[in-house]
DNA sequence: TTAATTCGCTTTGATAATCATAGTGAAATA
DNA sequence: TATTTCACTATGATTATCAAAGCGAATTAA
């Protein structure tokens, strides 16, 4: 089956047929939650994803409309990769697999504050990672951060 | 790489590792949802899943302890599988799933009931949906459904 | 009681995805 | 000018996925 057929027209089937492979939500969470923006960055990602892999999946993401791509203006190597609006609108999925894990799987391991924010409403802590990356920032970094919005700064970023 | 190992500890990565395919929350809304059973009942889905996938998905599931699988006391051909507590702890992944694609996939078409379900307040839903489970239910049937629950059942169900 | 059907799978053999590794050419840096 | 960095491609091996056919046990129909 070519992926541009589609199995059914059930919304969970469609959204599977984006984000139901190992690597999608791992490039939308190193974007979202740690602020990577280019290939290399990916590429440094502790999973090991390959380089063709990642081209793969990135393409894969920007031709569903998820991420976009713009050269650098910095260097000019460089391409700028950022969630656009029908990516940002997955930070629900991705916080609610992170909730899941973090309680399902005994052997999870997150940074010392993620535990802390999940104490915090839930509809609380999406609202500011939206805005979070709206101006730029991520869950963890940037001046508009989860972490910094939260409070949760001096604490011990164990991981 | 064997599917024992990890690529990393992430929570997001473990849980995508359980449910990053195409298949498997297919599977899992064929239960929570529509309250299928059985191999031959799942068999039967709109998107056609093959029967040497569909054992390796299931053995998968439940080797991950998210279904489990017991022989049938009325017809002792068929196995009844059944949602662990840690499956239906999935069931927040799985709303979040349907309502990004119902939002952000415009080729989305699910019964009416769902998008009436969508206006209620989120984690009502999410408790209803969790009684209906307990109790036998799924969202779309049995007596405790979410759609009998929210007094939606006169709703025409438009697929 | 026998024959046909149903059920939960397995098997098979082809196709497609994924993988690690080794490049490549352009741009930046030393 | 030489080296390094960067975003990718190319390659060839391994693994997953697929549709289709087949199987034995259990159930149902004649």
């Amino acid at each position: 089956m070519k992926r541009s057929d589609h199995k059914s027209s059930c919304p969970i089937n469609l959204t599977m047929e984006i984000i139901g492979d190992t690597w999608s939500l791992l490039i939308i969470r190193d974007m979202a939650a740690l602020g990577k923006r280019t290939f290399g960055e990916f590429l440094d990602a502790e999973e090991r994803i390959g380089p063709s892999v990642l081209t793969d999946r990135l393409n894969h993401l920007e031709r569903k409309g998820i991420i976009e791509k713009r050269p650098s203006e910095q260097d000019k190597r460089k391409f700028i990769y950022s969630l656009t609006e029908k990516g940002m609108n997955l930070i629900p999925i991705v916080y609610e697999v992170a909730v899941w894990g973090s309680i399902n799987q005994v052997d999870s391991e997150a940074p010392d504050v993620w535990y802390q924010s999940m104490k915090y409403d839930k509809e609380l802590v999406l609202r500011l990672w939206r805005e979070a990356l709206e101006s730029g920032s991520s869950f963890y970094n940037g001046a508009n951060s989860v972490v910094t919005s939260l409070g949760l700064d001096g604490i011990q970023s164990k991981v």
